[in-house]
DNA sequence: GGACATTAACGCACCGAGTGTCAAATTACT
DNA sequence: AGTAATTTGACACTCGGTGCGTTAATGTCC
C-alpha cells in the first residue's frame, strides 16, 4: 500500500500524510502503527530473525562454523517465489534510498546479535569478544554484498548469490592470491 | 567544541542551536559549515578515505590480497597518541547513539568503495562484481567489529584488535572448525 | 582611497518527521 | 442499554533542515 507511493513517487517525496491520506487514517495514528516512516519497509523483522535463528539452531554441531552460517543464512533467505517482487522493492528502496540506507544500520545491528549469539556458542566465547563480532559482521556484510548484487540484477538468483558468496567466504584465504582468475 | 557537548549533554540532548550559540554563530551559519548535526561527529572523512587509498596503494602486487588489506587498513588507523582520545569520543558516540550509527552507513558505503576498487583492480574484475563487494563488506565489517571491542575495552590496542581480526579473516576457513579452541 | 563585485553571515519563514496531550469515537463487556 | 476500555485523531509543539533575501565583510581594480 504505501510501498506502492514510494515505488512511483519515491520515499522522500512521500510524506507521512501522503501516506495516512492514503490508508484512510490520520496522521497520528499513523505513528500508532509505525515507530518511523522507515519501518515501513522493513515489515515484521522480528520473524527474518527468527527465522534465521531457526535455520541456524538447526544444523548439527558437526557441521563447521562457517558451513553451517552459510547454511543457515541461505535457508532463512528462501522465499517463495510470490514474495520475490516486493522483496525486491522494499531491497531496491532500502539500498538506493540514503534515509533508509541510513535507519537500516540499526535492523542489521540485531541481525548480527543473533549471529553473533551462535558464533558465540560455537566457539565457547562471549557474543562481545572479538571473533563472534567478526564473524556476525562478516556475516552480514556478505548477505548485504549478495542482496545488493540481487537488486541490481534481477536476473540473477538471490539464493545462488547467497550461496556463491558464502562458499567464496570459507575459502577466503585460498582463493584471493594475486594472479588468481576470478571466477 | 561541539564535541564536547555532545559528550556531557548528549548527542540527542543537544540541539542545533545550542551548538550554534556555543561557537558564537548564527544557526543558519552552522549550516553554511555542516550538512547535518552528524556530520561534526565524523570529522575530515575524506582524509581517512584518503590514507586507506593509499595505504592499499603502498602494498606491491606480489602481496597476497587480504595481507594487503590488513596491512592498508592497520596502517591507515595508525593514529599519534594524542589523537586516540579524540578519537575514542567520537567513536563511541557513533557506537552508542542510533542517530549517529545510522547515519555512519553512508560514511561506511564511502569506504567501502575504496576497498571494492582496489579488490577489483586485484582481481581484475569489477568494482560491482560480487566478489569486490563481499570482500569491501567483509573488511567494513571486520574494521568495525575491532573498533566496537575497542570502545568497549579502553584498556585494548586497536592496531593489534585490528591486526587479530584480519588475521582470523585470512584462516576463516581453517581455524573454525567444531571443537577448534577459540584463541 | 573610493566604487564595485564577491562572499560570508544570518534572520525569517517554511517544510516534514516525530511526540505529548486530551477529547471524541469506537469497541468490548455484562 | 449502559459502562468501561481502547482506538482514533485533532492540536500544538520541538527539532532538523532548506530557500530566500538582506546586511555586513572582504577583496579587487582603477
Amino acid at each position: 500500500m504505501a510501498l506502492d507511493l514510494f515505488a512511483t513517487r519515491g520515499f522522500d517525496a512521500t510524506t507521512v500524510d501522503d501516506i495516512a491520506a492514503a490508508v484512510g487514517v490520520g496522521r497520528r495514528t499513523f505513528f500508532r502503527y509505525f515507530d518511523s516512516k522507515n519501518d515501513i519497509v522493513w515489515g515484521d523483522f522480528d520473524s527474518v530473525m527468527e527465522r534465521l535463528r531457526t535455520a541456524l539452531a538447526g544444523r548439527g554441531a558437526d557441521v563447521p562454523l562457517m558451513e553451517a552460517l552459510r547454511h543457515g543464512v541461505v535457508e532463512s533467505n528462501r522465499y517463495p517465489p510470490e514474495q520475490l517482487p516486493g522483496l525486491r522493492i522494499r531491497m531496491t528502496l532500502i539500498t538506493d534510498t540514503p534515509a533508509l540506507e541510513a535507519h537500516s544500520a540499526l535492523r542489521y545491528a540485531a541481525w548480527r546479535a543473533v549471529v553473533a549469539e551462535f558464533a558465540a556458542a560455537r566457539l565457547a566465547a562471549d557474543p562481545a569478544d572479538l571473533m563472534p563480532q567478526v564473524i556476525s559482521q562478516v556475516a552480514l556484510g556478505t548477505a548485504m554484498a549478495s542482496f545488493g548484487r540481487w537488486v541490481a540484477h534481477p536476473e540473477e538468483d538471490l539464493e545462488a548469490l547467497l550461496e556463491e558468496a558464502f562458499r567464496a567466504l570459507e575459502v577466503l584465504d585460498l582463493s584471493l592470491v594475486p594472479g588468481a582468475r576470478p571466477r
